[in-house]
RNA sequence: CGGGGUGUAGCGCAGCCUGGUUAGCGCGCGUGCCUUGGGAGCACGAGGCCGCCGGUUCAAAUCCGGCCACCCCGACCA
């Protein structure tokens, strides 16, 4: 295409209004624009890029045995009534009234559609199992829509879910998507982790996310150095400490006072002790009732952990009405000792410390010289925490290290929660009915372009990989004055084109620099230059964006060579 | 939703505190000359409901009130 009949917008300064690399730098190539918070208009590259990456998903599905289907943003209230989720969903899910008054969203997701679609066509085992997948727009009402397309409320979304008649078999499907997903990033040339994901309060599930390797990313990631665990900060697990060969202090606990010293911090500095010389108290409130949590003055508790293990889905922190019941002292002195009322849970960490510091349950007063499980009873020792670097990795000898990424694409296992609530049942082999188990698997399209751009720029703008650069190659005549420099040009981009790799031509009026800025800006991974030196000796430049290198090369020659750069991409 | 900030030409901003010429500057845009290997130069020019509504005043981009939009931080972390 000419980049004389394009709408190509580009923008010598960054817009006020966008934060991250990504987004300045997609608003900067003329990729998107804004028309409301959280929502944007493709332009031609931008849309290029989108429709390249959908093609890579497509394939990738249609290779897995999955198939495509199209379903309906716009859904009635009933679907989600029944899966329980109109009531739950919260103000993420956009609510309106049609004409005649009915209920309606638009959808944020498809699980409630494609279980209906399912369970009205499919009654026996033999029609399983099933994998369908849809590319389409999605409307999500968050909070705050922040950095371009990283977080918009309306974004293209990639979402799969599979039927199942047995837990096998469904396990099967999800290995099936791990491999594809691992094929659709690896040829995106994107950099990415898979880690373990927690699978909320659904049970027995496993749940993985796939996550882009940026330093700007929101995700924390955890991994360790040396075998290949990985997982979210929720998710991550952290080896017990070994008993330990310190013994115990002998001496009696001493009460202290401690006037208006409720924080960590301001305990830790007046008693002269080290933050992890503490243990922080957390009372918290359940639906099952009030639990007390013991977590090592440095550490942070890792709530989905106590959730899981209580199997509560509330879980929020006493208020002190709550404190004062259960301690009977004042918030920021709650300790163990004589803690009766409730079920007190403790982080490993806690058993290995020798002589601690606790809340005295009364106000202005911490306890010292405590030691675990003779001055206070534990009902259950677990991991409760939060992972830090250096800490023990769960499978293997090495430590966990925190890494930053971008949530692109997360796989599931549903099981049966969907299916039951809705009704989706079939016939089993046996002449049972049975609720279909489910999968589901989902991949951020769009944002899919702002990581690899977060992940891959420089000062000149983006660096984007061939497989997602709007166009893979751009030509670019400089000298305009000269015909044999255009016709060179024009026949240098026929011959691309024909041999089937889309280019973009140059062909405006402006100044060299001008071309050269703004092709770095927009990303082309090669520029071919066509200019009046090399022209003399019959050959055009031909330039990687991400290395800076420059080859000669006959105009005839382009094509392969263009092919020899792309194929090495990964390794430049 | 709580806190903070910003709305002035397509984009980035100044002016506002201390009301008073024709509301400026850079980029971009148009025309002409010139230039042509890293966002050139000169000249001329077009382009503004100063976010919206109301109030104060002889007079409002400027002061006051309300509304709207957008951005940032936070939103169960002792």
């Amino acid at each position: 295409m000419r980049l004389s009949k394009l709408l190509v917008p580009t923008l010598k300064e960054d817009p006020s209004d966008a934060e991250v690399v990504s987004h300045k730098l997609m608003l900067r190539a003329g990729m998107i624009r804004k028309l409301t918070a959280g929502v944007y208009s493709y332009l031609a590259l931008g849309y290029r890029s989108l429709r390249k990456i959908e093609q890579i998903v497509r394939e990738e599905m249609d290779a897995s045995g999955a198939q495509e289907v199209f379903l309906p943003t716009v859904q009635p209230a009933e679907l989600w009534m029944e899966s329980g989720r109109w009531d739950l969903y919260g103000k993420e899910l956009l609510r309106f009234k049609d004409r005649h008054g009915r209920d309606c969203c638009l959808g944020p997701t498809h699980e409630e559609v494609i279980t209906d679609l399912v369970r009205r066509d499919v009654r026996s085992y033999r029609e399983l199992p099933l994998n369908l997948y849809q590319i389409q727009t999605k409307f999500r009402d968050e909070i705050r829509p922040r950095f371009g397309l990283m977080r918009g409320r309306e974004f293209m979304m990639k979402d799969g879910y599979s039927f199942h008649a047995h837990e096998a078999d469904a396990e099967e499907t999800y290995r099936a998507m791990w491999e594809a997903y691992s094929k659709i990033f690896t040829r995106c040339g994107l950099r990415f982790r898979a880690v373990e994901a927690d699978s909320g309060p659904i049970g027995g599930s496993f749940s993985h996310e796939f996550m882009v390797l940026a330093d700007t990313g929101e995700d924390t990631i955890v991994s360790c150095d040396t075998c290949d665990y990985a997982a979210n900060m929720e998710k991550a697990e952290i080896r017990a400490p070994d008993p330990t060969s310190i013994s115990a202090w002998d001496g009696p606990p001493r009460r202290a006072k401690t006037p208006g010293m409720s924080t960590i911090e301001q305990v830790s500095r007046f008693l002269k002790v080290e933050p992890w010389d503490l243990i922080k108290t957390l009372i918290l409130r359940t639906e099952k009732g009030p639990v007390a949590v013991l977590i090592r003055g440095d550490h942070e508790l890792n709530e989905i952990k106590v959730r899981n293990f209580l199997k509560v889905d509330e879980l929020e922190l006493a208020d002190q009405h709550i404190i004062e019941e259960i301690t009977g002292g004042p918030l920021g002195f709650s300790g163990p000792i004589g803690l009766e009322k409730v079920t007190l849970l403790a982080d490993h960490a806690i058993r290995a410390l020798p002589r601690a510091v606790v809340g005295g349950n009364e106000n202005d007063t911490h306890i010292l010289d405590v030691v675990p499980d003779r001055d206070f009873r534990v009902h259950h020792y677990l991991d409760l925490r939060l992972a830090g670097d250096g800490d023990r990795c769960p499978r293997c000898d090495g430590k966990l290290a925190l890494s930053k990424g971008i949530e692109v694409g997360h796989i599931f296992k549903l099981g049966v929660k969907y299916s039951e609530a809705m009704n989706a049942r079939f016939l089993d082999a046996e002449g049972a009915e049975r609720p279909m188990i489910m999968g589901c698997y989902g991949i951020g399209v769009s944002r899919m372009i702002a990581a690899a751009i977060e992940q891959s720029h420089d000062k000149e703008g983006i660096i984007f990989p061939p497989a997602v650069a709007p166009f893979t190659t751009i030509v670019t005549p400089v000298g305009a004055k000269d015909p044999g420099i255009d016709r060179t040009a024009e026949d240098v981009y026929q011959e691309l084109w024909n041999q089937g790799i889309d280019t973009l031509l140059d062909d405006r009026d402006e100044r060299p620099g001008v071309k050269f800025k703004d092709a770095d800006l927009i990303g082309i991974p090669f520029r071919i230059t066509v200019g009046k030196k090399a022209l003399a000796q019959g050959k055009v430049e031909l330039r990687s964006r991400k290395t800076g290198e420059t080859t000669l090369a006959p105009v005839r020659d382009v094509p392969h060579a263009v092919r020899e750069l792309i194929r090495t991409w990964g390794q430049g």
